[in-house]
Parts: C-alpha cells; sequence; structure tokens
DNA sequence: GCAATTTTTGCAAACGTTTGCATAAAACTC
DNA sequence: GAGTTTTATGCAAACGTTTGCAAAAATTGC
C-alpha cells in the first residue's frame, strides 16, 4: 500500500482550482485571496504536503544541494572538515552529498559527472592522489565552465583557478623540525610517508629544506618510509635507535607514527624527551594523553571546512565569483615529548 | 558565460531527429537503428552529455540517493559507519546525502522531510538523543509509508517497524566490568556519560547489573559523571582517587575519560594495572599505545555501516522489504591496564 | 506492384512545479 | 451603466527525460 505523496494537483482537486493557485498560495504570492491562501496552507499542512526537490530542482536547473569530494573518510581529518562544512551549511538548508574517491582518479571523475548531473549547487573537492600522478584535471574544468562554485578543502590542484582553503603542509614540517634543532637536536631523523603522496612529499621537502637553512647535513641513513600506520613505523624505528649514533630528535610524519616511534624508543631504555626528543604532526584528540604527551603540528581540520562553507555562502551572494586561496597556518602544539621541564 | 549543458533536445536537433529516437538510442534500445545508435552515442559522448538526473528522478520518482541521518560527524565511531556504508553502496552508483542533527528532534525531523521530498531511495538513521527524549516518531513512521527502506543504524527506535544494525551497549559494559571483577577488582568505579543520555544509560545498567550479579554492592559514590570528553574526567577522577577507600577498577563510558583517568591515577602515584585496573570503551585506533595499553571494548563501528548497506541493496533485491534486527556484540580488547602480566 | 510484414521513428503525455500572460470577476469612477 | 481599475484565477509552456501507441519507411513475399 504505497502512500502516494501529496502533489500541488491533489490539492488543487480539493479545492477545485488549478495548479497554479495552489502553488502561489503556497508561496505567499500576494495576489491570491488571503482566504484561499490560509486554507490552501492549512490543508496542505495536515496532509503533510512536501515540495518535490526533484520537480523544483528540474525547474530552476539546480538542486539545494552540495557535492563534497574527499578522498578518504573514517580519519580525524577529514571528517573534522566535514563536521566544519556541515556546521556552517546546515544553516542555510543545504545538503551535502559525500562521495569518497579512495583516492582515485577514475572515482573522482565519476563523482564529479554525477553531481554535475544532479545539478549540485556547488562543489567541495580535496583533490585525490591519482589525479595528481596522472595530470589529468579536464574534470575539474567542467565545473567551472558550468559556473558551478568549486572549492577546493585540504587539497587544491594548482593549475585550476578555483578557491581553495589548505594548510601549510611544508611549513609545518619545516617548524616542526626547526622546533626540535631548536632545542638542541642535532640527529633528527624523519618517518617518512608512502614515497609520491604529494602529503609526503611536501612534509619531507619541509624538513629537510629546514636541515638546510640550519646548516644541518641531510643524512639519508635517517630517513625511514612507513606507510602512515603505526605498525609500520615500529621497525624502522628500531634500525633508527641501533645505528651507531642514533637519532636525538625524530620527527613523524602523522601521530600513528610517532606515538609508535616513542614507544619503541623507551622499551630500547632511551628517555623521551630527554635523550630523544619526538614530534608528531596533526595533533589528534589523544596526543595529550601520552606519556610523555606529545608534541605535534596542529591543522586545524574543523576550520578548513567552516572557511570552506563560509566562503561558498560569500559566493552565492556576489554573483561574481571570485577566486581565494587561503592557506591556513599550521600550529605547532608543544608538549612534553620535546620539553625538558614540563 | 555559462555553458548550458548538453541535453537530448540539443542532440536531436543536431541529427534532425526526435528526443525519443535520441533517448532509446542512448539507452541501447533494440527498435532503434544500429547506424543511428552508434552515430548518436558518439556524439553524446564527445560532447559530454550526461543524463540530467532530476529529470530522470522525476520521470521515475526516485533519484538514485540515499539519506544518513546521524546525530555527530567528526567522532571516529559515526565516521567509521559512514565509512563502512560508503564502502558497500559505493559499487552500486548510490551516493550518499549526510545530514548530522547533533542530537536534535527538529533538525532529525526536517531532515526527514527534505529526503523524501527529494525522492530518497533509502535512509539509514541513527536516532538523535531528543527523538529518544521527546517519543515523537510520526517522522519514522512517514518514512514507512512511503515504502522507502529505513534502517537504523548504531541507535534504533523501539516502537518502529524497521531494521536495524546496532552494537549491544549493555553487553559491552556488562562484559567490561564482569572482566574487572573476574581480575579481582572489589571497588569498581564508574565514570559515566551525561545522565538522560541512552547510551549513557545502558552502560551504566549494564555496569550494574553486572556488580547484581556477582553479589557486590553498588556504591552511589562510585560513580562520577563527565560530558564524555577527557577533561570532564579529571576532578571526578581526583576525588575518586581521594576517597578513604579508594577504587581498584575503573570503568570509563569511552575511551576518552579512561585515559584522562589513567593519567590522573599515575600521577597520583598509584600504579596501572597493579593498583588499579582500567577498562575503556570505543577501542579507538590510539588505544593501544598508551602505557599501560589501554583494555577496552570494541565497537564494530565499520562494520555496522557495511551490514546496513548489504541490507539496503538486499531489499532491492527482494521486492516485500523484510524486517531483519542485527545486534552485533561487542568484544573486549584486552590490554595492559588489566593485565599483570603484560 | 500491391499487400503483408518488419524495422524504425515520432507524437504526445507524463513526472511536479513555476510563471508570464491573458482573462474573469469584482469593485470603483463619474 | 459603460468604462476603468483592482483583485483573483486559469492557461499553457517550460524544465529533461521516458514510453505506449501510432505511423512512417523499408523490406519481403508472391
Amino acid at each position: 500500500m504505497t502512500h502516494h505523496p501529496i502533489t500541488i494537483k491533489d490539492i488543487a482537486k480539493k479545492f477545485k482550482c488549478s495548479p497554479s493557485t495552489v502553488s502561489r498560495a503556497l508561496n505567499n504570492h500576494p495576489l491570491i485571496n488571503e482566504d484561499t491562501t490560509k486554507n490552501i496552507q492549512a490543508y496542505a499542512l495536515k496532509m503533510g504536503y512536501q515540495r518535490n526537490s526533484l520537480s523544483l530542482g528540474l525547474r530552476h536547473s539546480k538542486s539545494g544541494v552540495l557535492g563534497v569530494i574527499i578522498p578518504t573518510i573514517g580519519y580525524s581529518h577529514e571528517t573534522a572538515i566535514v563536521d566544519g562544512l556541515q556546521s556552517v551549511l546546515q544553516s542555510r538548508g543545504l545538503m551535502m552529498t559525500i562521495c569518497v574517491t579512495n583516492e582515485s582518479y577514475a572515482l573522482e571523475k565519476e563523482y564529479v559527472e554525477k553531481l554535475l548531473a544532479s545539478r549540485v549547487e556547488g562543489i567541495f573537492l580535496s583533490v585525490s592522489q591519482e589525479t595528481y600522478n596522472f595530470g589529468h584535471y579536464e574534470h575539474l574544468e567542467t565545473i567551472l565552465q558550468r559556473n558551478i562554485p568549486l572549492i577546493f578543502i585540504d587539497r587544491e590542484y594548482d593549475g585550476v583557478e578555483a578557491s581553495s582553503i589548505t594548510v601549510d603542509d611544508y611549513l609545518g614540517a619545516f617548524t616542526a623540525t626547526e622546533h626540535l634543532i631548536l632545542r638542541g637536536c642535532r640527529r633528527i631523523a624523519h618517518l617518512k610517508g608512502p614515497n609520491g603522496l604529494t602529503v609526503s612529499e611536501r612534509r619531507f621537502k619541509g624538513y629537510k629544506d629546514c636541515l638546510t637553512k640550519h646548516n644541518m647535513p641531510f643524512d639519508e641513513d635517517l630517513i625511514a618510509q612507513t606507510n602512515f600506520k603505526a605498525e609500520s613505523a615500529v621497525v624502522p624505528m628500531r634500525r633508527l635507535m641501533s645505528l651507531p649514533q642514533p637519532p636525538d630528535g625524530v620527527f613523524g610524519v602523522n601521530d600513528y607514527v610517532s606515538i609508535a616511534a616513542m614507544q619503541v624508543i623507551q622499551s630500547l631504555g632511551f628517555s623521551i624527551p630527554e635523550q630523544v626528543a619526538v614530534v608528531g604532526f596533526d595533533n589528534s584528540p589523544f596526543s595529550a594523553f601520552f606519556n610523555p604527551s606529545l608534541t605535534s603540528v596542529n591543522r586545524s581540520s574543523k576550520l578548513i571546512g567552516e572557511e570552506a562553507g563560509r566562503l561558498f555562502l560569500h559566493s552565492l551572494e556576489t554573483t561574481q565569483l571570485q577566486v581565494e586561496n587561503i592557506v591556513l597556518p599550521p600550529e605547532l602544539i608543544i608538549r612534553g615529548s620535546t620539553l625538558f621541564n614540563q
């Protein structure tokens, strides 16, 4: 017994008037008789009438929906971005369709097409790794050609003229490394992310350039690769600590590997931060609760989403869409893992 | 220079044929001349033709979109559910519109209406706290009346006849408490969640009933309230440890408060687990990396999403929708915080 | 070469809504 | 009471697509 949703036509039939009248009454059109309007509205309310968004969207070529395309979900950074977006957009009655690309170019392209096909009013996109690798971005250009606001979140694509909200990974890594140097570390190891990944390489470069700036030698032996996961840091960290000259500082590409590093270091009998100082990246909610607490680079994930949302709302008000590129500064949160006198 | 997306009519004009023919050609209708079909398809591809989903949806009264309504996003449990959902639904070309209610009944109701208005093909819903409190569920009944599959994720509403995938919070708490008892704890404190919250109360009840089962007295003094956040556990935990008879076991309503508890306990000079054993809830990704590592109740968050997705896909295949209520068992992950010989 | 058949195409309505324009009905003007 | 204004309503087209039915065009049979 499928209960067909009530339509304007149904109401029109009930009141023996035309759909136009009902439509206008529901939209409070001034030319409709007050009583008629009141009656129709009351009846519509009683019957639980709801505008059919598809029809509305078809008429106006817009859907009241925004597209969000992200490489992953389930990790705190990405999710916090979505959280920020949603907190800003919710009040405006906009809904978000979320598409997860798993870093795949093909999926990213497919989702862009689908979102355009469903007439979204804006697209927030964090570029997938494969898209960087392949260097194809026609799908992104299509968005702009359709005059749909495109806002990069967290990861932008350089050749494409669109607004973006990003956090400076390079600067974050640089700052983290510099902090270790200023604290007196002379042999700083880096637990690197997967090769070829933009985020890994940017942080790696920040680390390397900082060494250079401070006239410190770059030692290939002090670089160990991880896959971002804690487990993947254990063996490399053991190797580092068993070097003839073990590191006195470690910069981890994220908090997971840094925490694992701390465990290894402590289990080998070294003390943190006295013998080895450790800096992580991401400032995850737990980082304050380790022993010692973990110094880490904070990315204001939620703020990315909020700013992106605001940028979009702003572009709704001003007709001409202007490109704005906001780079949020990362912030080093100093904690016990690099502090002698905690 | 808004570039209007190309439509079937445009193609029809180009080929001097009717839109019907184009539509059929694009859908590989067997009655259309092969050459015509081939030409039209080639041209459509070249021009980047994309079906207008709104129009399609209007025609068929369905949108290819699923609604997901959750109380929060940005916490790992909820997000992992979404992750699971998406991993199952992605392959079927379905998109997810995500709505976050912030535990508000009004928003939940509004989102249900909006999703129905946009003709979603299914709704995954985790009931907001306010909805429990108010006891209103007409909006949920509406979904069923419309014959839209409704699947509860993580939190179900008892009076509503819909499928659900949940984790047994009560059992999880019971198991956690029993573990402490079996380990020899005789005074077990509970860091409770906010009063009135279903999840808090269920876990609290599991704790309490377990004490009863084991003939242990329930001591109001051993209950401390938190707001789920780490900070909120610090003061209550200090109070607990300064009792004439401090607890020898702590069951925290989640990992955050449990970690904070561990910090307090250790900073007061007590040893974990020898003097005080601690169990958390959620098995967050970091829990293995604390010192000692934290015993915690695991909820298979991602699995909830995956199962929910599968249930939905299944309901697509079989026309009559059958109600299935799956309760996933929580699993106690035993680690250092309750293990003497780690 | 005409009828019968097969293949291919087009017409028109439908999905639910909005909106410019025309018109009907009431109310006013003198 | 005829003309004018005001007020209220309806018609019909449009958004882009699909689809039952009819019809045109091509093919076959004899």
